[in-house]
DNA sequence: TTAGGGTTAG
């Protein structure tokens, strides 16, 4: 509800203008310009503007926000331009209600330097004027410019900083642009100057919480948001938040208890008991969205085919591929077929992978090619390992660990001009390797452990402790991986660096600070190599522990010395 | 009849 002063601020103009209203003619063109605004008849309006600026009238704001919008609907910058001097026409300054309007049509053209010249220019801002800016900015790319101006205007109105709408829209810009840590800093900022969540910003949280693998501080949300008990967008972010941290119980609690379900909810628990490796209770749970009546789209069938992949039942996935079309009217898309190309090569059918490849209604990209790199290095097929690294690199140019994969698969066969020509391609290319890092949260703290770097403050004492763990491995059998070829797939494997991969040293900080019975949750950048595959599987045994680790594509739960992978990745 | 934000699956 506006207040009354609010009420009447919006009215004055108004107001003014029907007192200059002194001949019939200046009525009957404000009538006209009017008309034509409401019609969106931006020719007409435009041309009645120009001869009412000539008589030194102006309109109401209602009418020149009308106006505004009508330009924007017409995606008419060239107007929303002439519109713009006509409200600055012989140094008038527009009124803050107009000047706000004018932003947020050069936003929405995505002229953030004209809307940031119209808030610069405006003697007084309140706070929807900082609002349209900090929004804009925090969903562009200059998203350092939303936080200057949160802070500008921290001082500018330190006691209130805004309100709900502000940090809600400058936490869920940056939430949406994988700007995870810088959100969740945001949501404690706005939690200290008093402002109460809503679900929307809620979501963004739990979302940034998703992105980091945060289950302790998702887990703390959660309890902050039993209010929204069956809010469904908040339900289905966080069943989705449990399923990435790993955590399928809480997932199952919080899918079970929901009373209403849609699309998305049934597909964020088919894809989370897939990629967690739980593939029949995926396939079953998709029997049961049928019968619920609730009807899949193309993502449901990625999920479902992703589970079919996992678990390498070849015969489902067949059916559920070959019937989606007829059965759901869904067409099969990149995605499906990388599912089917990834359950064919791993299932040993490379030949019928790669005629299914061939055989694709849309054009195979990088991750179609990575996906038959990734079923060659499980059947150690180099040759075709070779063909699919090289269509890679050309898709994808910047894709740093496939060269070293076909690099590794040069050096294997003592090709070392093609060697020294990869390493020059990169060189040209200025490709280099993202380090390998892997994450683990304690206490609601996050660590970060990055290949060769020494940062951690108690990097000594992990390693030592790592060490320690290594030989008590080998002493039970462990023989560190020393065949490269086609056993990493990301390419961060060096010798040296072997015994140091980042989730080794997340592994043994996990094993110094977690508690006996504390599953021990990773989450890496790059995919698992295969020496720290046996090797987490040998530790989840000794250490009787579980250990789960997130890479960028699935989860591997690790316990009592098997992996739910089946140790196909 | 006039202004700002944000939400989930791949």
């Amino acid at each position: 509800m506006k207040s009354l002063t609010t009420k009447l601020k919006l009215l004055r103009p108004v107001l003014t203008s029907l007192c200059s209203y002194s001949s019939t003619d200046q009525t009957l063109l404000l009538n006209e310009f009017t008309r034509f605004c409401y019609q969106r008849d931006l020719p007409k309006a435009l041309r009645v503007m120009d001869t009412l600026q000539s008589h030194g009238l102006w309109a109401d704001s209602a009418t020149y926000s009308e106006l505004i919008k009508c330009c924007m609907s017409h995606r008419a910058v060239h107007e929303g331009n002439l519109v713009r001097r006509h409200l600055y026409f012989n140094g008038h300054q527009p009124m803050l209600f107009l000047a706000n309007v004018l932003i947020n049509m050069y936003v929405k053209f995505n002229l953030l330097t004209d809307a940031h010249n119209v808030f610069d220019e405006m003697p007084l801002r309140n706070v929807v004027s900082w609002t349209t800016m900090i929004s804009a900015y925090s969903k562009s790319k200059q998203q350092q410019k939303a936080l200057e101006l949160l802070d500008a205007l921290s001082v500018f109105d330190e006691m209130v900083t805004g309100d709900a709408i502000v940090w809600n829209s400058i936490i869920g810009g940056f939430a949406q642009n994988s700007k995870s840590d810088e959100a969740l800093k945001l949501f404690k900022r706005m939690k200290r100057g008093g402002f109460t969540a809503e679900q929307a910003t809620l979501t963004s949280v739990l979302r940034a919480c998703t992105g980091l693998t945060l289950l302790e501080l998702g887990m703390q949300a959660h309890v902050h948001i039993v209010k929204y008990d069956q809010d469904l967008i908040l339900n289905n972010a966080l069943v989705d938040m449990y399923c990435k941290c790993g955590s399928l119980d809480d997932a199952r609690r919080v899918f079970n208890g929901m009373k209403e379900r849609d699309v998305i909810t049934w597909s964020t628990m088919i894809s989370g008991l897939a990629q967690n490796g739980y593939s029949q209770e995926a396939l079953k749970l998709f029997e049961s969205m049928k019968a619920s009546g609730t009807k899949p789209n193309y993502i449901t069938i990625v999920g479902v085919l992703f589970a079919c992949s996992h678990a390498g039942l070849l015969e489902d996935g067949w059916y559920y591929f070959r019937s989606m079309k007829k059965l759901y009217g869904i067409d099969p898309v990149r995605e499906h077929y990388g599912c089917m190309i990834d359950l064919l090569g791993k299932a040993g059918k490379l030949d019928d992978a790669v005629k299914l490849l061939n055989e694709m209604e849309c054009e195979p990209d990088a991750v179609t090619w990575r996906t038959l790199l990734g079923a060659c290095r499980v059947q150690g097929n180099m040759v075709l390992a070779e063909y699919a690294a090289k269509k890679v690199i050309e898709l994808d140019p910047d894709d740093a660990g496939t060269y070293t994969v076909l690099s590794n698969i040069y050096a294997n066969s003592q090709k070392w001009d093609s060697v020294e020509e990869i390493r020059t391609q990169m060189r040209d290319r200025g490709v280099k390797k993202e380090p390998g890092c892997s994450w683990i949260e304690v206490n609601k703290k996050i660590h970060a452990f990055i290949i060769g770097d020494e940062s951690h403050p108690l990097i000594v004492e992990v390693k030592e402790k790592l060490k320690q763990l290594i030989d008590r491995m080998i002493g039970i059998g462990y023989v560190p991986e020393t065949n490269f070829v086609l056993q990493d797939l990301e390419g961060e494997q060096m010798e040296d660096s072997l015994r140091h991969h980042s989730e080794k040293l997340a592994l043994a900080f996990g094993l110094m600070t977690l508690p006996l019975g504390k599953v021990i949750r990773i989450r890496k950048n790059l995919r698992i190599c295969g020496d720290c595959h046996v090797f987490f599987k040998l530790a989840s045994k000794l250490e009787k522990r579980s250990v789960v680790i997130r890479d960028p594509i699935r989860y591997h739960h690790f316990e009592d010395g098997k992996c739910s992978c089946g140790d196909y990745w």
